[in-house]
DNA sequence: CGTATCGAGGACATCCAATGTCCACGATAC
DNA sequence: GTATCGTGGACATTGGATGTCCTCGATACG
């Protein structure tokens, strides 16, 4: 099981356009650079959050992303499963029809113990990440890691 | 974020096993052929349940597998960390030690909110898989799962 | 003893999604 | 008009998951 590293890069660049959340957009280089991070790749994700309803993106120059609702109203699963996808991580592969023991598919219409198991499982994931919001993680950061200035190499 | 389907795959052997703990122990052979599966890719998964001490391997004519310990003390998460290991799927890979804004190792010696976050969730989800056992599976089973008769196929 | 059956474990081959790059396009500020 | 910026699709690369095969040691049975 093995999340991607797009979550860490899209929490950050969350969290960090929380800071100043009704500044001027930022651009994908300026976020890109504050982490040393592949500019076209965080593109894509960053595509995904706006797709998502998390980020609004301007065009043209001065153009960028901007928070699109306030950082009380962003939760981290939000910004989690705009990357990453809301599937559950356990794929059910009905093994339970095939071999010596298999079961017809007729009686199969419901899922089984195991899986329920698992996704209640996976709902008490969600559940913890829809409880922290974004503002949250904002005021709890680091004091080094807070009073980054995102503006600190933008033209101008 | 994806589960191995080898999670699958142990859950319902162990489960499987669980309908008779005491009884004579099952080959890989059987097993595999009880759901379909091939049969030396789920010996790797087995042996990974034998490592973890959930199962107890006998070798030579009449050997096999069978449960270490009554299903009612084997859980959820110790059949799933067998398999998929107990690492979390959140990998922090420290960007902010990195770029524009980059704050020094030295700083960085805790865990920033982000990762702990993501810890918590994932603790979140631990906590419900291990407070499922395997005895309590097997006993929600739906009938015709549980009613599979796993010597059927066994020589003798 | 010899032999057949079993698991343990390592060396591969294969597949596929995550990762990363690049280019063409439309939008916008100046 | 031009430079800047996001969008989206077409690739190439990589690494882990998947799957196979072989050798080895252990054991039941005669
Ligand atoms: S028994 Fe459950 S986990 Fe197994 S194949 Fe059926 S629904 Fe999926
Ligand atoms: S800020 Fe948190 S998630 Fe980001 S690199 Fe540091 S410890 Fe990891």
């Amino acid at each position: 099981m093995k999340l991607s590293q797009g979550v860490e890069w899209g929490l950050h660049c969350v969290v960090l356009l929380a800071q100043d959340p009704d500044g001027a957009p930022v651009s994908r280089r300026t976020l890109a650079q504050q982490f040393a991070l592949p500019e076209t790749y965080l593109a894509k994700h960053l595509q995904a959050l706006v797709r998502s309803g998390v980020l609004q993106a301007t065009s043209g120059p001065k153009g960028g992303f901007r928070l699109a609702r306030p950082p009380e109203e962003i939760t981290a699963l939000d910004v989690l499963e705009a990357i990453e996808g809301s599937a559950s991580p356990f794929v059910c592969q009905e093994i339970r029809q095939r071999g010596t023991g298999g079961v017809p598919p007729e009686e199969c219409r419901l899922p089984c113990t195991v899986s329920s198991v698992m996704a209640a499982a996976h709902e008490a994931w969600r559940a913890s990440l829809r409880g922290v919001t974004v503002a949250e993680i904002r005021e709890r950061l680091p004091k080094n890691v807070r009073e980054r200035d995102v503006r600190a190499t933008a033209p101008g």
